[in-house]
DNA sequence: CGAATCCTTGAGTAATTTCAAGACTGGTGG
DNA sequence: CCACCAGTCTTGAAATTACTCAAGGATTCG
């Protein structure tokens, strides 16, 4: 089990869960948190690998992840695929999906991971008997519009440098946020996965890394990494520059 | 007055709004369409240059794109501006905004302009008690993650080239939906703006803008365009590789 | 009409990709 | 328990794409 893994409690019920203020219940009175309670369904592990949805499923379904880390991908003609996020405990993927019958992407699991999975058509009609609720969902939704224009930022108007640099300091608060060290942790996607998402080649990637380390900003084996100087990361990452909210 | 600006009538009611099918109104039974019009206030038109509003500014309402075209935009620490999207008639602005309580960006005028503004705090009450209201904002926002997935792609996967060619189609597209030429089109702005926003310098804009010309792909006579081989254009901008909605 | 902005062109540069190999790693079966 | 395999990561050298710098020309809007 991982240190995400071991996060998140609360085998089945919302008010009582971890993740609670970061997830679909943030904000929401008792009353309704039971009423959304009662259309979760939580599912048992998926273990890396599994898909929660492909692109082109019809769409039933958004996800909450309870616990592990799950990766959003679309698959391009030439069979290529485009990483477009990664996602922690807490966050609510699948909203993509709304406006269309189908997926537009695919959502794999990194590591053995627990999901809720809250049937759209039931979140929509309680939605409807529920504003508090549907309020949240709004602001879930502009948060993930927030992010996806900070994203978009990040990897047109920053070098590999500081791209890499963002990204760390992005996961580290994420961490910190779910109760984990922001100076120490484990990402969760291998390099290959990273550097997708970054718009990066491995080769850049690894190079990158290097640069990072050799500038004794961070220290890294495999897939653990130690932020050393925090201060000059966050120099690196949003010097000169405004920093927009962006998640990996 | 631009012929984007002829497109729209209807002083005051959504109901008759030719741009009903693709803004708020869509789907809306004609009650509900009538609620809508209660709490839409409609503006003087803005011209040339004039903010909507302004990055930092507090919340209060979303836009809807009546007449002309607006850009929306965020500064950086650097005083650069980044372009975010911009937005013709039926297109909905500042949804961005909801998670905050200040606008996270800043949209202006590229052309004599009119909107209607829709408070927020009305829409959201409104939507309270109108669920097919409700479900039509979430598909909408649902469509903006989409679009701006989208801007993702093109933005971090394709050359100068492929990047013009997905936007000139997109608008050719966009226009078309709007009753006006799919294959001649005026631009609602500058060369240095869809620059901007294709993450590209005005010297590479120039240059990418006469190679399309040279292949007899378009014909370009300052902000006018005409498509000359749509066929072609569209193997180059989605050759070996899957067509995603970007929005300029 | 004229100032300001926008656009174009050329030459040189810089960042990242591509290509080519080789080393490491972690999971699996013998 | 070890060896092996596939996938992952690293390194170096060459190529490429878009950027920077510099300057002149064209538009546009007030």
């Amino acid at each position: 089990m991982t240190r995400i893994a071991m996060l998140s409690e609360s085998r089945d019920s919302c008010h009582n869960c971890r993740l609670r203020t970061l997830c679909l219940p943030d904000n929401l009175p008792k009353e309704d948190i039971a009423k959304l309670e009662g259309i979760v369904q939580r599912r048992k592990p998926v273990s890396r690998g599994a898909y929660l949805f492909q692109a082109g499923q019809r769409f039933h379904s958004i996800y909450a992840v309870r616990t592990g880390a799950v990766k959003t991908s679309t698959l391009m003609a030439n069979g290529e695929e485009h990483i477009s996020g990664f996602h922690l405990p807490g966050e609510v993927i699948g909203l993509d999906a709304i406006v269309a019958h189908d997926h537009p992407s695919t959502a794999v699991a990194l590591e053995t991971a627990s999901v809720c999975e809250i049937p759209y058509a039931e979140l929509e009609s309680l939605g409807d008997r529920t504003p508090a609720l549907q309020h949240q969902l709004m602001r879930i939704m502009s948060r993930e519009l927030l992010i996806e224009q900070g994203t978009n930022h990040l990897l047109t108007r920053r070098s590999a440098e500081q791209r890499l640099a963002v990204v760390l300091i992005n996961f580290s608060e994420r961490f910190a946020s779910r109760g984990l060290s922001a100076l120490r942790f484990r990402l969760p996607m291998s390099r290959l996965d990273l550097g997708n998402y970054l718009a990066l080649v491995p080769e850049t990637m690894s190079r990158t890394f290097r640069r990072l380390e050799e500038q004794g900003l961070v220290s890294i084996a495999g897939k653990e990494i130690e932020i050393i100087d925090i201060y000059a990361m966050k120099a690196l990452a949003f010097g000169a520059e405004s920093a927009q909210t962006a998640r990996a």
